[in-house]
Order: structure tokens, then C-alpha cells, then sequence
DNA sequence: ACTGTCGGGACGGCCCGTTACT
DNA sequence: AGTAACGGGCCGTCCCGACAGT
């Protein structure tokens, strides 16, 4: 086949994704329908469903690419040679999510993968990768900054990843449910709790 | 209408919910039919919907209940005369969220709520609430503990909440999403993470 | 349940069925649609979906329904004190086929066996009623008219009933489909046919 | 065109029956879908609605080829010196019929006739060929065996004809549905109703 | 020129949340 | 309180043109 095609296929199939992505951020998943998303693609019925074998694929391929994204910029983090300590972490995970707000699908995500085997495979897998960059994070920073209360370093980042997952879970769904979430005051709470590690002021937040 | 009935009415909203909420744990809220749950109460259609007006009122009122069941809880730690730290707080708040596994409807809800203004102002209520009295029980511990790096108790304690209530959704998600979710170890993450304000080990964590 | 919901149940279906027959000898099962069904019925498609599990159930109560009437009025003639030769038989059931013209129901009926295996294993249960039916009626003249070239009545029934449900089959089809087919023609081959067995001519013919 | 082109496009057509046969006889015409005859033959969908106009034209081929074989081997009996009895030439369509099973399909193309007129319109016209050359057959036969009961053999072939239709056409229906379908005893049953007419006994069934 | 791929769009069957009437 | 009916609309897929590559 011709490459042409292939670059092609994905391209369309990032367009539908895109599409499913507006929908499901404006209405939500349950109350968006095929025809939603077909209408809101610009393409046919048959179209959409050679690329895609039903509206469950469509969620689990808009899910996979947004976490991934995420992902991405977590292993990103992680090869930079000065790692960030944990609160500096945190705020450029913030940072980077605050540009397109997808926390609204994120938590639709997390409410299917609940209750759906095959959407909660793919989150475990998606989030194990993202735990494993954020532990390796961690434990680049405790190993450049030796405290004698973090003897080994790897163990600690192990232990200290899931938290700081948790934050950044936190941070998706209040930003994703509370009307009046404020994302420097959040951040000012994860600064004052994480006190002890946190040597330098965030400086995106006044 | 005489008070027996009012109990009886009260008694059988509080069936119904039962049934919803066995339903929407099993099989999730978007596959759960309103016939399964008038099988699963064993009562008729026309009964049901006597009580709720219809599906997702019955969502709402389930999530409602649960969350204010969790916030019931958490007022009640507020007006312990020995208030907890930080630390012990979310040592508590899991033992309690142990015992019965709601973790997946509580998912759920926040995923409906993210796209459903209905779902989403009741879940602002409730949570509202719950903030309160965690920054309530937060104020009260940073009060009898004094420490010059936190003048002021209760803006302290404003702050600090909404990172508490993180805490506790990543928890919450994490166990319903994850596989191989370990409580006890994410639970040394977050005293490794909050050290400075724990000053006792948790005695329920080895 | 009160007896008279099942009575109203049994109705229902009935009424249904006579619909989905109406449709099917008008536009041929591919070609009717349920829409079509709902339509002719009366009701409406929650209606219909609440007595049938779907379209081919709805072929399949309608084939069961027409092929058990033609057997019952086989059942009928095997009780009669005058067992009919096998010729009168033929003339019988095709004066009591000539009522109704369900011809095209039928044929479309055995198509889908051909390839349906619950249809398949409907038909052959019903036929295999049908075949007994005619096997005792043929056993019962042939008692009645003892013949050295057929010692054994039993034996040789079993063996003729095949063919003279193929001659009914075969005027069930050349009626469906043939343009010009003439019952009292076919009769007569058939007569000519049987010219052994058949003693006395047919008086509904010629 | 050249010659060779249109040869070409013979052999194509031909491939492409085969291919929607072998699907109609497995599958049934109704869950026969495009895609899997195009999936059968290893073509295309654009090569394949080159040579039929689509699915009922597939059909109606398919169907038209089956029949006119049939017709063909009837035909070749009437060009015969020595013509078969009745119950011979009974056996000898049944063997020639029992070589490659095509007795599903051909119910399914009665059932179609029995709505479609198109279809229904070519089964007649090829069953009208067929009534033809057995009539054919029957009338030699009736003039090389002189019998005072038959004193017009054109008229009685002509009666008499429709009858051995039948016969055959149960033949293949009671093959097509009856899971224990005996050919030897089906052809046992009509020689015993066939008996005056048969002098010779059938060499192919002990 | 002809094969093959992609896209169109219409229904088709089905199910579901819900309400009248008993 | 319960049964029976309602009817809207969803997902899927199917049959088939219309380009584009060889």
C-alpha cells in the first residue's frame, strides 16, 4: 500500500478523535451520540466507522491519545538535567495542563474505566507509564539534593509517586467540578503542605 | 398525610437508592437500566417512578446520599476535642472509605458531574460542605499546635484542604481505577510527603 | 398474574402475528421491515418488542403458527372413521390450503431454514408432526383396503407419507410461484398419477 | 471488444458466482452481506459492481445458473433414444442432483420468488423450461410404452409433468430441511406410489 | 482502462426511559 | 402500586458511487 494512505488514515483518524473530543468535552460522553460526532467531523456515518468500530473505540482512542500526551510531556520532564523538586513538579504539570482543558474528559475517563474493564486496561497502563516517569523524576531530584532523611532515593520516589499523582488527580477533578476552583490558590496549598522540600517560591504563582 | 407514611416514604426512597447503588457499582451507571434496577429493588416501574423522577435523579440522589454520608463522617471528626493532624486525618478518612467500596459510583458521579450542571451544582454542595469541615478540623489541629510558620490557623487551613481533599480523591481514584492499588503504601507516601506535620506514625500503617 | 392478562397476552401475540403475516405475504419477510410490523399492527414498537424478542422471532411464531393449523387439520382427518385414500387426502388438504393463500409464507419460510438453524429446527419439528399425521392416515386406508402388493400397512405408510408430503409441498411452491398454476390441473396429474390407489374420483374436481 | 476481453469477462462473472454461491449456501442469501462475497472472491467491491448492478443481480444469477444447469441435464434426457419411466427419471434427476449440494439455495431462490418479482419472473421462466422437457420425456416414454389407460400421451405428459415437478421439488426441499432426509427411502416411497408405472426397478437403490 | 479504496447516507433493528390506565 | 404500552432515537452496517493509482 501506498504510504500516502497510511499518513492519510492517521491523519483522519486523529481528525475524528478530534471531533469526539469536542463532543465529549462540550456534552459529555453519555449524552454525545454517533451522530454528534459524525455531524461535528464534517464526514459520513461509513466513514467514521471504518476507522473506528464504535462509539466505545472512539472514547478509548481519545482517552489513550490525552493521556499519552500527558505522558509524553511527564518523560519530557524527566531527561531534563536540572529535575525539578516536587512542588516545582507539580506546577509545571499544572502549567502545562492549564493550556487546553481537557480535565472534564479526563474525569469522564476515569468514571468509565470504573466500570468498564477494557477503558480501565488502558488507564492502568497509560497511568502506570505516567507513575513510573513522575518516580523517575523524583528520584533524579532526592539523588541531587541528599537529605539523611531519604536514604535511598529510589524507594522514596516509589513511595512518594502515587501522592503526587494524587495532587495532580486533584488538582484535574476540582478544576473539572468546582465552579470557583482556583488554580494559584490549590497551588499555594500544595506549597505550604509540601513545605519541607519546596526550597524555592513557585514563580508563576504571584 | 400522616407521619407513618412520611416514614414509609422515606423507607422506600432508601430501598430504591440501595438497589441503584448495587446496580451502578456492578455494572456502572451508563449500563445499568432503569429495568435492572426495578428488578434489583424488586419493586414495579410505575412505583419507582413514583419516588424519582426518573434515572438521573436517582444518580443524584445516590450520590448525594454517599457523599453526605462521607461528610457526616468528617463532621464528625470536627468536633472531636482531640483533632486530628493532617496526617491523621487521611489515616482516618480512608479507614472510614475502607470499609465499604463505593470508590467506583463515587467516580462515576464525578465523571457525570464534569458534563451535567445538575449532577455538578450537587456535587459543589456537598463537596462544599465537606471542605468546610476539613478545613474546620484543620484550623482546630493547627490551633492547638502551634507554629511560627503558620500564623494565621484558618488561612492556613483554607489553603490547605483543597490539597487534603486531593489527597483523598487520589485515593478514592486510584483504588477504583488501579488493579494493584495498595492502601497502606500509598498511605507512607503521603506521611512521607507531609512529614513535618506528622508527628505520630499512624498506628493503623505497620 | 390474573388469568385474564394471559388471555389479554395470548392475544396480543395473536394480533401481532396477524400483522407481521399480513406484511410478510404482502412484501416478503427480507422485505418487510419492522417498521412495517408496527405500522400494520396498530401499536407501537415498545409494544411489539415487549411480546417478541425480534423480527426473526416474529417469523418464527408466524411460521409456527401456520404450519401447526395445517397439522391440526391433519390431526383431524387421521381421527376421521373414513380414512381417505391417498389421492383424497391430496384433494383434502389442498381444498383446505385453497382457503387462505399463505403459499408465499411458506415457501419463504422453508428458504430460511435452508440456512437458519432455529427456523431450520422449527420447521423440523412441525413437519415431522405433519409426516406422522399423514403417516397414520395412510396406514389407516391402507387397512381398511387390504392389498397383497402391500403386506405391511405400517411399513408402506411410512414410506409413502415422504411422497405425498412432497406432492403437497410441490403444489404449495408451483402455487407461490408459478404465474399460471391451476389447482384442479395439478389434481388431476396427481390423480393420474396415483391411478392405483384411487378409486373413486375426486368430487371437487371436474 | 476483443474476443479474448470478452472471454475474460465470462470466466470473471463465472468466479463471481461461485464466490456469492458457496456464500449463499453457507451463510443464507438474507445474512449474505456485499462485503462478504467480495471478501470470497478476493476482489473488489469496484471490480464486482462492474459485472452485476448489485446483490439481487448476484442472486439472480447465481439462481439462474443453478436452475438452467438442471434444465440442461433435463433437456439431455429428453434427447435420449430409450426414455426413462417416471420413476426413472425421478432417480436419475435425484442422482444427478445429489452431487453437489445446491438444494439450500435453490429454496431460497423459491422463497425470494415468492415476493420478488424479478426473481420470480426468471423461475418461471426457467421452471417453465424444465416443465417443458419433462413433459417431454414423459410423452416418449408414454409413446414407446402404449397403455389403453393413456390414450393421448401428449395429454397425460402434460398432467402429469407438474407431479414429477413436485416430486423433485420435495426431493430437494425435504434435503434442504429435514436433518435426517433419506434419499433411498424418499425414492423407495415413490416407486411404491409410482408402482403401476414402474416396470423396471431402480438400479442405483437396493 | 480497470481495479481497488474510501466515503456517503439511509434505514434497519432494537432498546430504553417513561407514562397512562387499572 | 403495577402492568402494559409508547415512541423517540441510537448504534451500526450495508449497499453502493466516485476518485485515484497502476
Amino acid at each position: 500500500m501506498p504510504k500516502v494512505s497510511e499518513d492519510h488514515r492517521r491523519a483522519r483518524r486523529a481528525e475524528i478523535i478530534d471531533a469526539a473530543l469536542r463532543c465529549f468535552h462540550r456534552q459529555g460522553y453519555r449524552r454525545t451520540s454517533m451522530a454528534d460526532i459524525i455531524t461535528e467531523s464534517g464526514l459520513s456515518a461509513g466513514a467514521i466507522y471504518g476507522y473506528f468500530s464504535g462509539k466505545q473505540e472512539l472514547l478509548l482512542a481519545a482517552a489513550e491519545r490525552v493521556l499519552t500526551e500527558r505522558q509524553a510531556e511527564m518523560a519530557e520532564l524527566e531527561r531534563s538535567p536540572d529535575p525539578p523538586a516536587p512542588y516545582e513538579l507539580m506546577a509545571g504539570i499544572t502549567t502545562v495542563l492549564g493550556e487546553m482543558d481537557l480535565s472534564g474528559v479526563l474525569v469522564q475517563v476515569w468514571g468509565e474505566a470504573a466500570s468498564d474493564p477494557e477503558i480501565r486496561a488502558m488507564v492502568n497502563d497509560v497511568l502506570g507509564r505516567v507513575m513510573t516517569s513522575v518516580s523517575g523524576v523524583l528520584a533524579a531530584w532526592s539523588e541531587s539534593h541528599p537529605d539523611p532523611g531519604r536514604p535511598d532515593a529510589a524507594a522514596w520516589a516509589t513511595r512518594v509517586a502515587p501522592v503526587m499523582m494524587a495532587l495532580v488527580q486533584g488538582y484535574i477533578l476540582q478544576r473539572a467540578v468546582f465552579d470557583d476552583f482556583d488554580r494559584a490558590a490549590y497551588l499555594e496549598g500544595v506549597r505550604l503542605t509540601l513545605r519541607a522540600e519546596a526550597g524555592r517560591p513557585d514563580p508563576s504563582v504571584g
